[in-house]
DNA sequence: GATGAATGAGATTTCATTCAT
DNA sequence: AATGAATGAAATCTCATTCAT
């Protein structure tokens, strides 16, 4: 059987582990059978533990963010279509694929080997709702763009509401919502104040 | 020395150590050093690993809702004071104790015996926010209700939102923003949404 | 509390603990609760744990050769009389205070510091057999003594049946026999051969 | 090196350990040194020290009760050249593995997981010796069998005497008996006696 | 290319024992 | 006379990792 065929084989074995038990409790051994190999071939083909989790959350993070790339692709359509369009992607990836989403979100808080890469992640989804929130700016015919920072607080934001209405639509027993229904959710829930935020217009405390 | 503040140094230390390194890399043996107490100790007054994590977990969680409950109690403000002050209270809290913060978060994905206690915490805030949105449709002079799946998955969005804002704002390196710069960050976000919402606007994908 | 009725408890607290969880397993912690004192009152009286088991031993064993020596007291009967009363003293003593025979019967497997105390029981007890059988060869009408080494053996075959019976016994569930009843049964069982030993008969392969 | 010898070895090694110190006091590490493997080889092979000790119980009940139903195979014997026979095999076999017999006796108090065990063992050697009983009646000519309970106190009281013989024998420090003396022995001590008894002859107190 | 055999290091937990009061 | 507070040492068990074949 070929490398790659065996290498994806253990990948898939290891996601599964990895979000069922969480990076220490999920053990080799367990990965090995789940992945029907021996445990010495595990360690050569993928290094250690460590590697081996990086690899999942490398393969992980491209399969996702492609996707919501894809979802966004469109440049035809207005700055909230092509949001929706990615949110809609990314809802429909967590909700295909639970296990890979878990290991991303749970690399979230294990410190310094794995936090980059989903640091890195999240820097790449910035970027995309950036160029998006540009656009609006330039739709709404203000050519102001926010401050960087104010666009990183916003992503992540953004990603904060989604990763946090992923885990609830996934766990509803009344009925899991579609991907769509979760987007246009997330939408109701901030576009209105984006639409405002890239005018000008701010909240304040004491109106 | 007596056990009640002996109980409370352990505490404090077993929220670093699990704060710094996840609950299952945390070791008995750090915690037990951290705290300037021998590890038969702690296992005297807390039993086990398991019941000393709880026991940190609900200590962090009431602190956190204690500490957001205040900022809300405010009766005369309109609704979006309300929220704005319970967002100020939260990131407050959150900045002054990134530990603790810390270990509720990483609670969440770590299975049954703790995901209990994370559940119920998110339900208290989530109820707070449902009761302020009620407010905001009452305010708005629209006194009929929104359907309850639909605040229920607004409030989780907002509830991981804030979530990931505290987490980012505490990561800033370029200066670490003040409570109320981030929640009125967050306000920017989402409260125009809101309002459109209670007044029973909807974003939809072709407008 | 005078220190005499406080000792008592502990070591009928020990025991207890002893006869149900074995020398290793019964923890001294259990052993104070139970006494209803604390721990380092039990080992201000008692020293260590080792002690505490070697006075619990000594307790045991003097009374059990004490019932049993009440129970052969009587001069007048024949031998077989008094092996009878003494086997009845023997299983209504175990039967009454189980938790005292099972902690004599385990420290038999315990080795050094305490399989001493043990072997000086079964010494007593092979010294009143001897006596008996003594007597059974003089009503015989025949002086020559048993060879001490067979009559070593043979009380150690007597106190195994014994020992062996007193378990069966106590844990028969269609009604357990009295002790009477279990003496008569091992009366049965040696009785004559040992009436034909002293006077000189000998059971071999080849008949 | 195979994983048959090497659990054998572990056997080996965990009789010696266990007959030494008992279960509690016997530890994983030097029953690890002493089988000159690893701890973790140990667990691997034979899960935790629970199974190794059911693991031991196990070979050495059945070593024990093999050679002794071996001794007694012959069916052309009267039942006291059976029982005799049976006997000899029985000291032989406790002779020649002290330690094997040493944890088989001991497990006897160690309560649930491990009582079952030499249960069974005893059952065996009960039957075998009822069986004997009721060869020994039929050839007295007498085909009234004993009532079930009668034989099965006098089982546990002939196998209550060859356990305490056994131990002895083993420990005399004037020259150990040979297998057949510590028989001969044992059926001076009773089997007069059951020859009586499977006649009909009772001894009582009142002669 | 693949694996059965093996282990060093470290995890949680328990226990007999002692101070300081 | 009595105890709450505290610990050193050691137990069972697990895991990531590597040879030798």
């Amino acid at each position: 059987m070929p490398r790659e065929v065996r290498e994806r084989q253990m990948l898939d074995a290891a996601v599964v582990g990895f979000a069922r038990n969480g990076y220490q409790a999920a053990s080799m051994d367990e990965i090995a059978e789940e992945a029907g190999v021996s445990k010495p071939l595990v360690y050569l083909y993928l290094k250690s533990k460590e590697d081996l989790f990086t690899a999942c959350l490398r393969r992980e993070r491209s399969a996702l963010v492609g996707a919501v790339r894809v979802g966004t692709r469109e440049r035809d359509g207005s700055a909230d279509q092509q949001l929706w369009n990615g949110l809609c992607a990314f809802f429909a990836h967590t909700a295909v694929r639970p296990d890979g989403w878990a290991v991303l979100q749970r690399a979230d808080t294990l410190g310094e080997p794995f936090a980059h890469e989903v640091a890195a992640m999240r820097a790449e989804i910035t970027e995309l709702v950036t160029l998006l929130l540009g656009r609006a700016a330039r739709d709404a015919g203000c050519d102001e763009a926010l401050a960087e920072r104010e666009v990183s607080g916003l992503a992540h934001a953004l990603v904060g509401a989604a990763e946090s209405l992923a885990g609830w639509a996934n766990a509803r027993t009344d009925g899991v919502p579609s991907a769509k229904e979760t987007a246009a959710m997330l939408m109701n829930f901030c576009w209105t104040g984006l639409e405002h935020l890239v005018k000008g217009a701010r909240w304040s405390p004491h109106r």
